[in-house]
DNA sequence: AAAGCTTAGGTGATATGTCACGCAATTCCA
DNA sequence: TGGAATTGCGTGACATATCACCTAAGCTTT
């Protein structure tokens, strides 16, 4: 930090960032970092949930009759393996999931959604959707929606194809409805 | 979730994002997720830093004088006040940062950067900013950049109005040059 | 200047996340 | 078909984060 002094004129070189997407990127972390923190804040006090018991729940909900190999689970919300199967195993003993093996394949563990997490997730997407848009879409302008939109699905086609994480399958998080 | 099964059309209630909400934040989760992702799996292969150290060095590194005391780095950073008490001990074990207290109001510990913490984050800034060009910027078309900025600041101001955390200081973030 | 409030931080118990490794089921292939 | 490679996961040691509570310095009031 601290060198490139060049007086806001825009860097076209190799290192580092021209002004305009400075000023994308600050606004982007401000807002990453401020909701990250309001939503966990938010879950906890209104639920029994943190954000990634939330999380967790949330990509069940949506998969073919609640249940998810660990393996395909960690993918859809972007973990590691081993911190879902810890996670997991907590939320078992609270039964909010249950584990089991596969009976095609006895190296895998099934997760399953259970009727009490069922309930908790719905009794606590109420108030969660609600802070998303008081927070995000209450401050955004409707013609904005759609460029938003666009700009980030563009970032995130190029992040799967540049990354180097196993691309995922389809999830749709924090109470973006699922139409079946 | 597994509601509202209305095939697609806006939900104008109080309840549920409509369709074009749910597309944008379903592309903001997905950004967000995969980024913070990539951003740790580089600084941790390619330096001795985590992104935790580095948000705490890069809000030092553009302070004045290299020094803050907890509190402001805290509200800085967005994190709780004893997450940063307990990760920057642990830093200035490893000679990233140096506690002292202020000698005007002695409840105060100051948090100075360390030459050799400025030349680490000097060092790793350099990967961190080629990847966020690589995967955040090199998939934004020029033409959104503009529209993604607005939006984003529309959405931050938002937050800090209807928030409960106390309103931040400025900070610019993971390589955005300060140009002083 | 002492009682009582407020503010900055540290601390220790506990919860959570990461990493390296190991084990067992499956698959590959000579 | 039997051994090697691969795959899916669990585990335990360790790193990190959170929470409730504690101390002490400064401030305010009388």
């Amino acid at each position: 930090m601290s060198r490139n002094s060049n007086g806001g004129a825009p860097v076209p070189e190799g290192g580092w960032l021209d002004s305009e997407q400075q000023r994308a990127w600050l606004a982007y972390i401000r807002v990453q970092l401020r909701l990250t923190y309001e939503m966990n804040r938010q879950l906890q006090s209104d639920s029994e949930l943190s954000l990634p018991d939330y999380d967790v729940l949330t990509a069940l909900s949506v998969a073919d009759r609640g249940l998810m190999p660990i393996k395909v689970l960690a993918a859809q919300i972007g973990w590691e393996r081993s911190r879902v199967s810890h996670h997991v195993r907590r939320m078992a003993e609270r039964d909010l999931v249950s584990c089991s093996l596969s009976t095609s394949d006895r190296r895998v563990t099934e997760v399953r959604l259970t009727q009490h997490g069922r309930e908790v997730l719905e009794a606590a997407a109420v108030g969660h959707v609600e802070l998303v848009r008081r927070l995000f879409f209450d401050g955004l302008p409707r013609e904005l929606e759609g460029p938003l939109s666009q700009a980030l699905e563009s970032v995130y086609t190029n992040i799967i194809a540049q990354g180097t994480l196993p691309p995922p399958v389809d999830w749709r998080p924090h109470g973006v409805d699922d139409r079946r």
